[in-house]
RNA sequence: GGAUCCUUAGCUUAGUUGGUAGAGCAUCUGACUCUUAAUCAGAGGGUCGUCGGUUCGAAUCCGACAGGAUCCA
């Protein structure tokens, strides 16, 4: 008996096979489609329960998976993971077989497995040893399982035996790696707090969640290469979105005044310990406002979700303690890597050539620095415009000093083609990020709202285009259309929240964080 | 795309100038009606990632391929 060609059974699956046999041949149905009725959770109970209330719990009705057998001859022990936790099971042959027949001891207990799924009714009690268990009055086979689990084994000193440590195991078989492991388990419940402590913070404030189109005929709103495929029913090749940011201004040209999503992108890239093709961002677009109202709510919004999340704004990531405690740090990118050259320069790591302030070097300058400092290929520095040599350059000196949380704000005008011209500060436009730990966590800009600018802007993008840069922006003519209608004065911001969950939940890979991450096929 | 490393039983792994694989947990058989890594006595399980080469002989050396990890681009 075998499911799938070419694949032999181990002699642990051979035998799990022949006791679903037999449990068959005994009457017992393996997979039944009742409903079992669920009264209680494992950590309900272990953490509720004491004998002085022991009436509240005389009928029991607990389901979960096999983790532990401890098989004693006519008691067995077992203990069952439900989705709370776990729970010992106190199983006595005289007690399932009151009237002398012992068929479901011999054809149903003493056939279960470790990973088999069962529903038992009972009452709590304390075991000689001090554990709060449930001593089983009927049992019955929810579902068996094929496949052994590699089941963890802890010691009295610690030792740890069959723990998975092979990545490949966990990310393949994330079913398996989610149920021996808590510790995974507990990252993707926090990330699932994150993203509803977010919905709450927004929706408390008046924003409108909206959903906007995954296939666009224009992968608009980011610097990326899209996933194409073909859409037969309108006979045309269409883009998996690399954003949603102009689906959300449109939005607001439409009249809502806050709207916001959580933006499943895709970005046909590579892949490595911070990037995974296909991410998720929350971009959210407020009217009436700038980018300093943004980074006020940023900040205030990361502060309250650590708070909420460790009790504390003061946490530990990587062995440093990092506070959240608003207000954040806010520095200049341009003064950033002014500092950063002044440093490299006193301690001979640049020439004094490099002494005059970046906002002051010619594009030849920035290249420069580029090859022969930063060893960036010649090659592919010819792609780069003014604003991405100086992005490539803020990323190579300054990035991983921004441990505690950072806005860098005001930026090249050519490398922020959606973002309004700074209404002080020449060449430079209302944008910020927000980096924490060394990494970008958030994107923001007062958004540009005048259509013959952004027309403008998308020109310099297809030049840019036109020298190389697979990256630059497709010109979006209906969104210019919509931007003519008028859009009102805006702030925007993207957080990603895939890197928002690594920090919070002090992952180094945002495979992670993800609970299903992309491999090759098998 | 480049460099380095990894792939041995269900899981974790040992394997020393190349001499047809050893362990722990898990599994199976037997004993045990309050155990907790239960214990005790026995047993089975591996085409050592795949394909090819060198050799009398390959888990081990060489090559290609596949998958994965890390670093770089």
């Amino acid at each position: 008996m075998r499911l799938s060609d070419g694949e032999r059974l181990s002699d642990q699956e051979e035998v799990r096979r022949n006791k679903l046999t037999q449990i068959i041949s005994c009457g017992y149905n393996p997979y039944p489609a009742d409903e079992f009725l669920v009264t209680h959770f494992s950590h309900d109970i272990t953490t509720t329960y004491s004998d002085a209330i022991q009436e509240q719990y005389k009928n029991v009705h607990v389901a979960g998976r096999i983790m532990s057998i401890n098989d004693r001859g006519k008691v067995v022990f077992l203990k069952i993971q439900d989705s709370k936790g776990l729970l010992q099971l106190y199983v006595r042959r005289d007690d399932l077989c009151k009237d002398g027949d012992t068929k479901l001891w011999s054809g149903l207990v003493q056939n279960l497995d470790l990973g088999d799924i069962i529903g038992v009714k009972g009452f709590v009690f304390i075991t000689k040893t001090g554990e709060i268990s449930l001593h089983v009055e009927s049992l019955q086979l929810l579902t068996k399982s094929l496949k052994p689990l590699p089941v963890v084994k802890r010691d009295a000193e610690g030792h740890v035996f069959d723990e998975v440590t092979n990545p490949e195991f966990k990310y393949r078989q994330r079913y398996a790696d989610l149920v021996i492991n808590p510790d995974s388990r507990n990252v993707f419940i926090l990330r699932t707090r994150i993203i509803q402590f977010i919905r709450d913070f927004l929706n408390q404030r008046g924003a409108l969640e909206v959903e906007t189109p995954v296939l666009q005929s224009i992968p608009g709103g980011a610097n990326a290469r899209p996933f194409v495929t073909d859409y037969n029913a309108l006979n045309t090749k269409f883009y998996l979105r690399i954003a949603n940011e102009l689906y959300l201004k449109r939005l607001i040209v439409g009249g809502f005044d806050w709207v916001y999503e959580f933006s499943r992108n895709f970005r046909n890239e590579g892949m490595d310990k911070t990037h995974n093709p296909e991410f998720t961002i929350l971009e959210s677009y407020t009217a009436y406002k700038d980018y300093y109202w943004m980074m006020n709510l940023i900040e205030q919004l990361i502060e309250q979700l650590v708070l909420t999340l460790h009790g504390k704004t003061d946490i530990e990531l990587q062995g440093r303690v990092v506070s959240f405690k608003a207000p954040f740090k806010r520095v200049a990118i341009l003064d950033a890597i002014n500092k950063a050259l002044l440093t490299g320069i006193q301690g001979g790591k640049f020439s004094a050539d490099f002494s005059e302030p970046i906002e002051l070097w010619d594009n030849s300058k920035l290249a420069l620095f580029c090859t022969t400092v930063l060893h960036i290929a010649p090659v592919k520095i010819n792609t780069l415009g003014r604003g991405k040599l100086i992005d490539t350059i803020f990323g190579e000196l300054c990035e991983a000093d921004f441990v505690t949380p950072t806005f860098i704000i005001d930026h090249p005008v050519d490398m922020s083609p959606l973002a309004k011209k700074h209404r002080l500060k020449k060449d430079l436009v209302e944008r910020f990020e927000l980096y924490v730990n060394g990494k970008e966590l958030a994107n923001a800009y007062s958004e540009l709202n005048d259509p013959i600018d952004q027309y403008k802007r998308f020109g310099e993008q297809l030049q840019l285009s036109a020298k190389g840069d697979d990256e630059a922006m497709y010109l979006d003519s209906d969104f210019l259309r919509a931007l003519e209608y008028g859009m009102p004065p805006t702030a925007g911001v993207g957080i990603g929240i895939d890197r928002l969950c690594m920090l919070l939940s002090n992952q180094a890979s945002i495979k992670d964080v993800l609970l299903f991450p992309h491999l090759k096929p098998e």
